[in-house]
RNA sequence: GCCCUCGUAGCUCAGUGGAUAGAGCGUUGGUCUCCGAAGCCAUGUGCGCAGGUUCGAUUCCUGCCGAGGGCACCA
């Protein structure tokens, strides 16, 4: 339980009794809102329930308030009191204290803290790159927050299952395939590449692998004798059909070891071939016309969308009989909820927001979303914008300049990568500042959180102390009337209801913004006159252990705060200079 | 034309509708006989403009101004 629960609880608990005695009755889903206090001299949590009960309880906010101050007589409150125009400050007995910090690992709590909110099966799909090419910027940032999301909302109690489309179907992929052929034709032959093609010159590295390593057909393979005299067309046909299929095999063999170094890791890739293969994808669509959800124009087959609020209806199957690509995506949801999933969030990048609402709706046209519990989410990554020295880098690989995530990875560390990508919401526009991510790596966030993870470890070594099971509950007298001690320690309580918040809204700037505040709290502490343990280890052993055990939850939170990032937690840190 | 994101301190940005709006960088000045100075302390008259909803708006809604991105029977 987290002392944000407890307090919930209580004052809900309250607001209930109070309306039920004026002949009032809050909806089965209320609960009073808890927050935090702005200082500690105020208290420990507030919550403005008696304002937003004014209006429904036709009372003066303060009334209520005193109402509630009286039903929270409790031996888990030290002081509750009214405050302003009816907030509500209360302060936690060291009973109340000791009630909710009853573990000994901060692992065991945020699991035993399951129950706080609704747990589901979730299926987060994310960074989905196209199998045509290296992976880009925002593929590197959707990868760093999608994978911090899902382990946050792992560590919550969901079940999270981790997938990355896989577009290997459809015009693209064809042109990757007419990409080799031209590629390998050129090797003999003086072409243009058309522009159509995929102009990087990636595709030749690839090329020589496929034609190292795999059997190339007679009818595909060239030579100087062969290439005199041949059907250039039927070749070209017949070797883009060949080529498509490995071409995408290799390039997304290179992603997947990209996003590995990135930490990132993915339970499931999901073919679009497949889908079609299966005839999954025309099936989808006879559905929606079974439903009554499409019409037909000019030979082809449109999903009614704007009855779901799109600003027009689409073609799902094109007048020649091809699916869209739209049919296919609404095809892999659909699989999706037959895979039994109860929430569906997805991750896209900023050219796809257009596609919310016909897919959103698509899935509403087949009954996803009428039961109490099903979501269907989709965050948007926006754009990223590297700056060097303050200035957009232009984003040309043929100028040889910086473009891909692998080219990020080599010049930036992965754990000042994946924190600087989680530090701002993912749906507003990231400067990425190289310059900043490098030369000035003193002042990096990141290190001034590993730095204080570190430096605790060094007290550790200074006080000959071994990490073992803590029972914080029994040390909060150490901690109370000792500001530094207090707000660390309140702070680090918080850890599971951020985790709580982050898995509810996604928001996982939060994450960072609070191990920084941790870091920051910590500091304040070590610095605290009357906190060096070293000194109190000859004066007062108990009170030295207690603040080692208030040194090993913070070591613990940053751990397993910095491990939720992707981001490591050094015992030691060492400059590179 | 429509859609998305964003206008908060000199700069980069926090701030799930609440009590004196916060950090970092930069500036200036202090600070290592002391568990790590990647630290600490001091130093600041800022929510683009106009309405609306609300007991209460930086936060939600509408309009305007400004910045960036996107709008296929491509994927």
């Amino acid at each position: 339980m987290t002392l944000r629960y407890l307090i919930r609880q209580a004052v809900t608990a309250a607001a209930r009794r109070i309306a039920a005695d004026l002949n009032n009755t809050l909806p089965e889903d209320f609960a009073a809102r808890i927050d935090y206090t702005p200082a500690l001299k105020f208290g420990h949590y507030a919550t403005p329930v008696a304002m937003e009960l004014a209006k429904v309880l036709r009372q003066s906010p303060r009334a209520i308030a005193q109402k509630i101050v009286e039903h929270l007589v409790n031996e888990s409150f030290s002081k509750v009191e009214i405050a302003g125009a009816g907030f509500i400050n209360i302060t936690l007995s060291a009973k109340g204290i000791a009630a909710v910090a009853n573990f000994t690992n901060i692992k065991n709590w945020l699991n035993a803290n399951a129950d706080e909110i609704l747990t589901e099966k979730i299926i987060f799909e994310y960074v989905s790159a196209n199998p045509t090419g290296p992976m880009n910027i925002v593929s590197a940032r959707a990868a760093s927050v999608g994978d911090s999301i899902t382990r946050v909302l792992g560590a919550v109690g969901n079940a999270v299952f981790r997938e990355y489309y896989v577009n290997d179907y459809g015009n693209q992929v064809e042109k990757l395939g007419l990409s080799f052929a031209y590629r390998y034709l050129q090797k003999f032959k003086s072409v243009a590449l058309p522009d159509d093609c995929y102009q990087g010159e990636y595709i030749i590295e690839y090329l020589d692998k496929i034609l190292a390593n795999d059997k190339i057909p007679e009818n595909i393979f060239l030579s100087k004798a062969s290439i005199g005299a041949f059907d250039e067309a039927a070749w070209l046909k017949n070797a883009s059909a060949f080529f498509a299929p490995l071409g995408v095999r290799a390039i997304l063999k290179e992603q997947q070891k990209d996003l590995q170094a990135f930490r990132t890791e993915f339970d499931n890739f999901f073919s679009e071939a497949s889908l079609h293969a299966q005839g999954a994808v025309m099936a989808v669509g006879a559905a929606l016309a079974e439903r009554g959800k499409t019409r037909s124009e000019d030979g082809a087959q449109i999903f009614v969308s704007t009855t779901y609020g799109d600003d027009k209806d689409r073609v799902i199957v094109r007048s020649d009989g091809r699916p869209t690509y739209l049919l296919a995506d609404i095809a892999y949801h659909a699989d999706k909820v037959a895979r039994g999933f109860k929430k569906i969030i997805d991750i896209w990048g900023p050219d796809h927001h257009g596609y919310i609402a016909r897919l959103s709706g698509a899935l509403r046209a087949l009954g996803f979303g009428d039961a109490v519990g099903e979501e269907f989410k989709v965050i948007i990554a926006q754009q990223v914008n590297l700056l060097e020295n303050g200035e957009p880098v232009v984003m040309s690989k043929r100028l040889g300049k910086f473009q891909t995530m692998r080219d990020l990875l080599e010049k930036i560390p992965i754990d000042v990568c994946r924190w600087f990508f989680v530090q701002r919401a993912l749906s507003t526009h990231l400067d990425f500042d190289l310059t900043l991510a490098l030369d000035q790596s003193k002042k990096n966030p990141v290190y001034y959180v590993q730095y204080a993870h570190a430096r605790i470890h060094s007290i550790f070594r200074e006080a000959n102390y071994a990490e073992h099971e803590h029972h914080w509950a029994d040390l909060y007298p150490y901690y109370a009337a000792h500001s530094e001690r207090e707000e660390l320690y309140l702070f680090l309580l918080r850890f599971p209801e951020l985790l709580q918040d982050i898995a509810r809204n996604y928001e996982i700037q939060r994450l960072p913004e609070y191990l920084y505040q941790v870091a920051t709290l910590f500091t304040h502490f070590y610095h605290g006159k009357n906190n060096r343990i070293k000194d109190l280890q000859s004066t007062n052993a108990a009170e030295a252990a207690a603040l080692l055990a208030l040194c090993a939850l913070a070591a613990q939170v940053l751990e397993a705060g910095l491990s939720l990032l992707g981001i490591s937690a050094p015992q030691e840190m060492h400059r590179n200079e």
